[in-house]
DNA sequence: GCCGTTTTCGGCCCGACTGTTTTCAGTCG
């Protein structure tokens, strides 16, 4: 996969051209535009490349007959001549540097030229013999700013789980609204959009008294240090190792302010460039027409999308994967809600990895108004999370019966199991066992390192036995930590499909798998998704809420969701 | 260098904050 290595060079190749005196200053915008769009392909450049040539590579947006041709030139030769040519002039490592906040391109040349810093030990040296305050244009403080930047990106674990950042939102809105100095706090930025990582916290503060509102922010607990501070607007350090940054704007602002600070980057610069087109100018401020009036004053996103001319577009999907193009369009899909969710169908009990009792995780799935839930416990090739044995899932399955008796009328307990699929495709249980469950769910938990051609056909096995319902966590990867297996998507969409197999969308905050650009994918071929929490106790059954995030973000309606359906419906999906 | 429901030429999102500047360039999101 050359995608990432490609979007590297791109970012490179528009630091370099920042500096050449007789580039314009679009030329590297455009090639960060190409850097965005190869970085977010969900295809390989490469097979693109293969099926369709030049020409496919240049209907991919923001490249061109210049891009597609060093596109081209790397598949074939494992070189960019123009990035070799600039490279030799700037031997620079541009992407080490620019990771350090504050410094960009042209101050990075300037340390090159007048110091010789190539990287980022050259850079920690210079700061050490206090070489960088003698520069013209840097200072004693810039020096010190330049330390302070090197100590956050080495203390930065990257970005951040969407299950920390969120709740961390959470806790500074309640704080901030406690303050008694805001009227209004939300939470923007790609935690809003549920991005399955975050890289910084947005927060977005209506105030009468935006400078107090500045002092409380650095003040608070669990800020470790302050990065930048304004009247209106303020980014601090969380003792959590992620940015926070913090926005007051007048009252009349909250709608377009919202709708700025929500992005994503590149579905903004789309919006305002439509808003051009109709002769207004967006910002965070408003929607301001040819006479500089505000026209969006006092009104709320919705609002700002309408005077476009678009339907209104959920902040999930504020991607620019197509979305304004179908909001003009009227064409929108109707996006799942968390309301709509009747069940949970993936859980653990002490019967093999999960903290609790069966009976626990009912109780708490009732708090949560569940219609039903799926008991789904490991089978026995788990040994690490003490799966179960056919004659233990035999009594599992009594234990069910019984808590139906007593729950009777107040939730309905179903029986499952998260069943491994071996190597062979095969299950690790019994076809009688596999037949006394409700449904079966099966799972990939060992040899995961299988070629793409030995995974995709022991997936295929299993799909096409026609003995399992629901395929759980189907990349089986955890965020920041494992890689996802290697398969052939499109041959086992097709597949599930034709069997009517479910896929997962694994709610829990280390998976989300499906993730939303395989769920993009997956939801061409008409099958459908269960969103379920993979609980292992109980209060990991509120984990819903981003298995939701995740399918809004792959476009689905609830229709699309199994779990959404009343009990009589999903037992007779099931065949019963 | 890319792109077109005003355009194949002439545009290209927009504003906050900082440091070292006497009025702004660089960086960031």
């Amino acid at each position: 996969m050359y995608n990432a290595k490609l979007a590297e060079m791109f970012e490179e190749i528009a630091d370099m051209l920042e500096l050449e005196p007789n580039a314009t200053k679009f030329e590297p915008l455009a090639y960060r535009r190409a850097a965005i769009t190869i970085s977010s392909l969900q295809e390989d450049v490469v097979d693109i490349y293969k099926k369709e040539g030049i020409d496919g590579l240049m209907k991919l947006p923001g490249i061109g007959k210049t891009i597609a041709n060093a596109i081209k030139e790397y598949i074939e030769t494992g070189k960019i001549s123009k990035y070799e040519t600039l490279k030799a002039k700037y031997p620079i490592d541009f992407l080490g540097l620019t990771k350090i906040q504050g410094l960009g391109p042209k101050r990075i040349y300037k340390l090159y030229v007048s110091l010789g810093v190539k990287n980022l030990e050259d850079l920690r040296k210079a700061i050490t013999e206090h070489r960088i305050r003698m520069l013209p244009g840097f200072g004693e403080k810039s020096e010190k700013e330049l330390e302070k930047g090197i100590e956050l990106l080495e203390a930065s674990k990257g970005r951040v789980l969407l299950g920390e950042a969120l709740p961390e939102a959470e806790d500074l809105i309640k704080k901030l609204l406690s303050s008694g100095l805001v009227d209004k706090a939300v939470v923007c930025g790609s935690t809003r959009r549920m991005k399955e990582t975050v890289g910084d916290l947005d927060i977005l503060v209506i105030s009468e008294k935006p400078l107090e509102v500045m002092d409380y922010v650095t003040k608070l607990s669990n800020v470790e240090h302050v990065i930048v501070k304004g009247p209106t607007k303020t980014t601090v350090w969380l003792n959590i190792g992620l940015s926070c940054d913090v926005r007051v704007v007048e009252k009349g602002s909250f709608g377009s302010a919202m709708q700025y600070f929500t992005g994503s980057k590149e579905h903004n610069i789309k919006l305002r460039e439509l808003a051009i087109k109709k002769g207004y100018k967006l910002n965070e401020y408003g929607l301001f027409d040819s006479s500089d009036k505000n026209v969006a004053l006092n009104q709320d996103e919705h609002f700002i999308y309408e005077k476009l001319g678009l339907d209104y577009i959920e902040p999930e999907m504020r991607e620019d994967r197509g979305e304004i193009e179908l909001a003009i369009e009227h064409r929108l899909p109707k996006l799942i809600d968390i309301s709509d969710i009747r069940g949970d169908l993936h859980m653990h009990s002490k019967h093999s990895d999960g903290a609790n009792e069966i009976e626990e995780m009912v109780l708490s799935a009732i708090k949560l108004n569940r219609e039903y839930i799926g008991m789904s416990d490991h089978s026995k090739t788990e040994h690490v999370a003490n799966g179960m044995s056919d004659e233990e899932f035999l009594k599992y399955f009594d234990e069910i019966d019984k808590l139906n008796d007593k729950f009777e009328g107040k939730i309905r307990i179903l029986k499952s199991g998260e069943v491994d699929i071996l190597k062979d495709g095969s299950f690790d249980l019994r076809d009688s066992t596999l037949e006394k469950m409700d449904y079966v769910i099966g799972a990939i938990h060992t040899n995961t390192n299988m070629s793409k051609e030995e995974m995709t056909n022991r997936i295929l096995k299993a799909i096409t036995s026609n003995k399992m319902n629901i395929l759980a966590h189907p990349m089986g990867r955890l965020i920041n930590e494992r890689k996802p297996i290697e398969a052939d998507w499109d041959k086992i969409f097709e597949a599930a499909k034709d069997h009517n197999v479910i896929m997962e969308i694994d709610a829990h905050p280390k998976r989300l798998d499906l993730n939303d650009e395989m769920i993009l994918k997956a939801r061409k071929y008409g099958i459908k998704f269960s969103i379920d929490t993979d609980s292992h106790r109980t209060d990991e059954l509120s984990f819903m809420r981003f298995g939701v995030g995740t399918a809004r973000r792959g476009w689905l309606e609830k229709d699309q969701v199994i779990n959404t359906l009343p009990l009589d419906k999903i037992l007779k999906l099931f065949g019963h």
